[in-house]
DNA sequence: AAGGTTCAATTAAACGTTTGTTTAATTCAA
DNA sequence: TTGAATTAAACAAACGTTTAATTGAACCTT
């Protein structure tokens, strides 16, 4: 990919996670990208085609380490419940923008091929994690769970606060004119101990209520 | 106020929740809502205004049950949690729209009148859960979490299938045709077993990692 | 090595819509 | 007769996209 249609998307991505897709216009784009106007339809065929092409480019970028997670051998199951989590606070933290406008198309359905994406994206993130937990409820650690619940509660638990950073910078305490590393750097540590914390109470086998 | 003005509420309430306040034009509103498109103005000063004006409806519309949930003295902590979860997700999912214009509007910061209403309804929510939680926690029955985090848990679990419809139906197994009234009572009580037995976990002092 | 050809990259300008808002005229009940 | 409610029309600005002209480097031929 050449370094420039790299550039537009880098951009947009920043744009469209700032004001959204339809808050942020085709000379926007050029402009903060320092190219001419018919640039992007040059390369992409259309702004909508921009955004299928984004989201393309991250998410072949973030490929491939969940699947090494679960093959991992060594690992107890508890083990990769915490890296679990690590792995998607520090994902969803360091592509903050990227994941807002995911989001952001996950409700408004633009288009169906946009919103194929998304889900195959998001089926297969379940995938991974449904191994994770049979595997740790066929070891007798984990106790009976609602598997795609539990799920919105790891995803949804860090984009309540992704989603919402005026709101986040209250709750930690930091001034409203915070950037977006200040932000990941205190709040990435608080989401991985709380996650951490609930989903041990949440799938620890011990802590059935059958067995009190 | 008058059914007239009402009336474009709603309907405003439901095209933004679809489309997005962007991606929604004053014509659409005029013609969903059969009025004249200069009667969005007439009535509400502007688009902005008419969105700011559908938050103070619907919030001063949902207020004051919280309240009344804490004041009850015949309830016990656990009961007060399991209440709790029963009335966000029956709130949020009987206002599907409306959540998700406030949770696109979280993000994108379109003005500062409409940010400040939103962190004000979210600051309130939190301290009535952190009395519900903090009563648990002196009455020795809930352990020590981090409060904020954990209401981003609750809200956030909910609002990850209330956002993305698409994705939630492949979950429950419903045909992507599935009207908004099906989807929720499919979901409803999927989210609550889930979200209870989840804070359970989470919150019983007798999981406290320091007690095993 | 020089000159000619080719084609992708880039540009400024213009395209036709659609946007939110306003105007000025009209309706209609009090 | 008054004034709020309602209308069709018009407003300028912004929108996504296209066009047609120009650039400039790579390639080929002599």
């Amino acid at each position: 990919m050449s370094d420039k249609r790299e550039h537009i998307l880098v951009v947009a991505e920043e744009l469209f996670g700032e004001k959204g897709f339809d808050g942020t216009s085709v000379r926007d784009i050029a402009q903060s990208a320092g190219v001419n106007l018919a640039m992007i339809s040059y390369y992409f065929g259309s702004k909508e085609k921009l955004l299928e092409a984004l989201i393309v480019y991250r998410t072949e970028y973030n490929y491939g380490i969940l699947e090494e997670l679960n093959k991992d051998e060594m690992l107890s199951s508890w083990d990769k419940i915490d890296r679990l989590v690590e792995f998607y606070v520090d994902r969803i933290l360091n592509n903050l923008r990227f994941h807002n406008i995911m989001y952001a198309e996950s409700t408004s359905a633009r288009s169906n091929e946009i919103m194929e994406k998304i889900i195959h994206i998001k089926m297969r993130n379940l995938e991974q994690i449904t191994k994770i937990i049979t595997d740790g409820q066929a070891k007798k650690l984990f106790r009976q769970v609602d598997i795609p619940m539990t799920v919105g509660t790891i995803m949804g638990t860090i984009t309540s606060y992704t989603q919402a950073k005026a709101y986040g910078c209250q709750i930690l305490a930091l001034g409203s004119n915070t950037n977006d590393e200040q932000y990941r750097s205190k709040l990435a540590p608080r989401l991985k101990a709380h996650l951490k914390q609930t989903l041990r109470g949440h799938l620890d086998i011990r802590n059935d209520d059958n067995k009190k």
